[in-house]
RNA sequence: GACUCAGUAGCUCAGUUGGUAGAGCACAUCCCUUUUAAGGAUGGGGUCCUGGGUUCGAGACCCAGCUGAGUCA
């Protein structure tokens, strides 16, 4: 048997992961991390990590595991919020509990585990894994949840081998009633306790007040561009020569559509956003087409079916392609067509990955609504994450 | 200066032959969701420009005024 150590958040999904690996008489430790101790905002109803710890700590009692507290709020704010922060400024939208498994859970945690000589580290994520030989190697693959619902393979798309050789995912082969059902069973103190949301760790938090504890508002216009004026742009071919016209968003102009509003700073937007622009008037929602952080316009577009929210391809830099199947890794020149994810829970879509000497070029057969650069796309074979990238 | 049209929720407007008001957007709350969005549900909101008059009763009819747009000179 192993030794594992679990990172325990007070919630039902690792209570049921420790419960499991238990059952299954591994040498178990738990372990909950500390990532952020400022209360911001002022929500008053925002718990605190004391009471995940507690709870926590009530689970190992009842499962009769040890229980430790680790402090990773350095790590935390300066590998993940941060650089949230600098996204946000650059006029990106970052995934941030994409970094802080990377950066966070399955870096500084994972050292902490070993410190236990743990040899797996254990989570609640929704997700499995497995192995294939190849030319004598053993190679991890990291798949879909069996959860469709729930899969959270994507927010992991950014591991290595290394890390995934040190992981464990108890409940991914589990739905999550089920969790819940084995959580009630056995009397967990998580049993019925809300699912977590928000920035993990950060917790329940209003993330535009969250955001403006660093970013300064700054005041700008909001510009209507018409329908016409995107339609007209978007007869083109899909060819390689017009990939930059397919995979980038369209580079809005001042005078490209008319000054409908005012905003609090163009950082504070994101494509296909709808709620907090406070214009109406109109006979259809406003989205978000289009930010631009140096002028400080945001663009947006009247009605879902605007022609600007929706776009063919999009474009990834060499250095911003990870392969979690290096095995599979293209070559320059090279065309795959695989099922890819531009954002948490988004269904996977049919698409071609052209791999040129500029980087790589993802083309959807059918175009996809708001591709927003900072987030992460994640390419997937069936039920198996491939590889992942950061949108330019 | 004359004439025409308009003035109803934060915004854009609808209100039939007069019976104290509605829709979309916006906004709020909740649901969904370990990113950002989207989506779903619910809800708060109006001295119907002002002052008179007709009428049992006016947002609607009449008169005057104010404001805005336009047309003509």
């Amino acid at each position: 048997m192993s030794r594992v150590v679990v990172g325990i958040s007070g919630g039902v999904d690792s209570s049921v992961a420790a419960y499991l690996l238990k059952e299954q008489g591994h040498d178990l430790i738990a372990l909950f991390m500390v990532n952020w101790h400022e209360r911001v905002g002022n929500i008053t109803s925002a718990c605190t990590w004391e009471e995940d710890a507690l709870i926590a700590e009530m689970v190992a009692k009842k499962l009769d595991i040890p229980f430790h507290i680790v402090d990773l709020s350095k790590d935390y704010k300066k590998r993940v919020v941060d650089y949230m922060f600098a996204e946000y400024q650059a006029g990106r939208t970052p995934n941030p509990d994409v970094l802080c498994n990377r950066e966070i859970k399955f870096d500084s945690f994972l050292d902490e585990a070993m410190k236990f000589d743990a040899d797996f580290v254990a989570t609640g994520h929704y997700c499995r894994k497995s192995e294939v030989e190849v030319n004598g190697e053993t190679i991890h693959r990291l798949l879909a949840g069996k959860d469709p619902n729930k899969d959270q393979s994507y927010f992991l798309c950014q591991l290595n081998q290394q890390q995934l050789s040190k992981a464990m995912f108890p409940v991914g082969e589990l739905l999550k009633p089920e969790v819940r059902e084995i959580a009630r069973k056995q009397n967990l103190p998580t049993a019925e306790r809300k699912d977590s949301q928000g920035i993990c760790f950060v917790g329940k938090v209003d993330l535009p007040t969250f955001l403006q504890q660093q970013l300064e508002p700054k005041p700008g216009n909001v510009i209507e561009i018409p329908a016409t004026f995107s339609e007209k742009k978007k007869q083109l071919e899909v060819s390689e020569e017009n990939y930059r016209k397919l995979c980038f968003s369209f580079p809005y102009k001042p005078w490209n559509g008319k000054v409908i509003g005012e905003h609090q700073g163009a950082h504070f937007y994101t494509i296909g956003q709808r709620k907090g622009l406070n214009i109406g008037g109109h006979k259809d929602p406003l989205f978000v087409l289009g930010t631009d952080v140096k002028r400080n316009i945001v663009y947006v577009g009247e009605g879902q079916n605007h022609p600007g929210l929706h776009r063919k391809g999009l474009f990834v830099a060499h250095d911003d392609m990870h392969w979690i199947r290096h095995d599979l890794k293209m070559e320059v020149g090279e065309k795959r067509t695989f099922d890819i994810r531009i954002r948490y829970r988004q269904p996977l879509e049919k698409g071609t990955l052209h791999l040129n000497k500029d980087g790589a070029w993802f083309l959807f057969d059918n175009e996809q609504r708001g591709i927003t650069a900072g987030q992460f796309t994640a390419w997937y074979l069936n039920d198996e994450l491939i590889g992942s990238g950061v949108i330019a």
